[in-house]
DNA sequence: CTGAAAGCGCTTACAG
DNA sequence: CTGAAAGCGCTTACAG
């Protein structure tokens, strides 16, 4: 005998209509405030089901619904990086308090791969577990999307608008984000400026770069250089160290995240390099380690638990028959901290 | 007329049953690999099924087994906190990594407070979306313990054994972890050690904060202060503040987390005070985080990711009809970096 | 306004 | 070895 009993009686909608004395489908009807009963059968309805603690299963309603009230997230990277990263949790901490709104829970799923994140997406939707989807760290040529189009899975994208507009997006103008580190810093009379990049297969490591060189092309400048990494600690720490032992050594170099931001003000003090004196930095990402670390790194800063939140809120409403639309959450902002100064 | 139609007809058993000319009942035996068809059928449906893409409706399977496939995590941390702390997300991915080989999703909800945290269980639990629940920051009188056996919902501890062992738990020894940093530290020649703690209502803090006084009492010291935290980087800051502002200011002070222990080495810096010379600093979790500080920071490191797998693992057994059983993970080891010295 | 019934897509005793 | 049928707990047209 087993110590937990899956089979043990739980209430159903059945108690209900018996002890309220009517049919199961008046109970249902009455719970979702459908018409077809009287309010006076509704409210003592009402009332005995929240006495007994009723709540309805929802592998049934589900089954009846077509409708698994659930949506999926799945993270596409290593547990190393993820673990450092303080984007993920605030962005789902900021997901569910929306999701909780309307009683919809989240699965989610970190695998280390592309592949498998196709995988987990494939047998979520086929399990009909999820009713929808967010498409998190977009690739520039992303076989999600055709996939997602094809199967007709609701999804909304974290990312860039498509052009083509059939799935809603939450975004940030990441361009104007990198924009403005770059003003700031030829501001401070820096010229020589490096930029350390994410992932480059990542759209919007593509989106930055392509800004990054722009606006210094505006200020009549070259870049020194432009490495792409992994956005690990290890990544920014090679790469700061590449760029500091070449000849023509930058004078600020902006990262794509914190964690490279700090690998960087680590590999420069190694070097004897003084930041921000000799060499100024701007994290891509804000988070509580842009202050924990000395100096504390100027960044770029936005609320990621409202994008969270704006992103839960644009599934939804896709969810409840809305047409697609897409959401532009505030741009980041730049906040000086004591990594920049004066050239 | 909606972007996406939940009614689209999919594939079900039917369809295969059609196509192999055979009931649904058979069907249903041979993919469970239950008796009742000859091996011929079986495989013949087996493959059509692989064909065909099929893949088993979990509302509707949850339904007529009773069982969700499904189990929960409530994290009740504060978004922020939750960030930095890089604890959570590789504990997830150790979980899913073993989740998965079962194909059992995982539901996640983090809250901010315990109350909530009752809720989402009792919410989880009355709608039949979990088998069973994974229980962490166990609470040294915890609310949750006689709700989930009184409603005998199969669970597991992510800390120590309860006495009476009706649930099965994941732990390692606390205890024997800050008893070697202690002694490391008075090996180093330290007498006046203090200890920040994390959250005083946390049972494996008193755990630790108890073996932290009977390590010192062993070698025959009285500690310099307990203080108790939230584990935010704004406690462990203003906890050092404290510590080195007062007149019997100690060597060396241990710290329960990455996070705070950091706050430390910069709340010493800003305040004159040289990290390791002049005050030994150990942290009581290892992350990457610890690499990136200067000095990087010595700490008590363990597998999180292999923590979570056994907790994961622990609770499929027990949902399989296992009887409870609790696993004792490697006790964490402590690796010396750059922020501890001989006093 | 109300009730009886079919259906969602599976699993599983129960007859043949 | 196989098939027809009931049941899981809901929702929702369809008659009264």
């Amino acid at each position: 005998m087993s110590t937990y009993d899956r089979r043990v009686k739980r209430l159903t909608i059945s108690d209900i209509a018996e002890r309220a004395g009517v049919s199961i489908g008046a109970v249902s009807f009455a719970l979702n405030g459908r018409p077809g009963v009287s309010e006076a059968t509704r409210s003592r309805i009402l009332s005995i089901a929240a006495e007994m603690g009723w709540r309805p299963n929802a592998a049934a309603r589900g089954l009846s619904e077509s409708r698994a009230h659930t949506v999926g997230l799945v993270i596409a990277r290593s547990a190393d990086t993820l673990g450092v990263e303080p984007f993920f949790m605030k962005f789902i901490a900021g997901l569910e308090s929306e999701l909780a709104l309307t009683r919809t829970a989240l699965l989610l799923q970190v695998v280390p791969d592309h592949p498998r994140s196709i995988e987990a997406i494939c047998d979520w939707w086929a399990e009909r577990r999820v009713d929808g989807l967010i498409v998190m760290d977009l690739w520039a040529d992303d076989a999600r999307l055709p996939l997602l189009e094809s199967m007709r899975i609701p999804a909304v994208l974290v990312g860039r608008p498509r052009p083509d507009g059939g799935m809603p997006a939450v975004w940030s103008d990441d361009a104007a984000a990198v924009t403005e580190a770059v003003d700031f810093l030829v501001g401070l009379g820096h010229q020589r400026i490096a930029r350390v990049a994410g992932l480059p297969a990542l759209e919007h490591t593509q989106v930055r770069t392509a800004a990054f060189h722009a606006a210094m092309a505006r200020h009549g400048l070259a870049p020194v250089a432009v490495v792409d990494t992994d956005y690990t600690w290890a990544a920014g720490a090679e790469a700061t160290r590449a760029l500091l032992a070449a000849a023509d050594r930058p004078t600020a170099i902006t990262f794509d995240n914190d964690v490279m931001a700090t690998a960087g003000v680590s590999v420069a003090r190694q070097l004897g390099v003084g930041v921000p004196h000799e060499l100024s930095i701007i994290a891509g990402d804000d988070s509580q380690l842009c202050e924990m670390v000395f100096p504390t790194l100027t960044a770029l800063s936005r609320d990621v638990q409202a994008y969270g939140a704006h992103t839960a809120r644009t599934l939804l409403r896709l969810l409840n028959g809305g047409a697609p639309q897409s959401f532009q959450d505030a741009t980041a902002r730049l906040v000086p901290r004591e990594s920049t100064a004066p050239c």
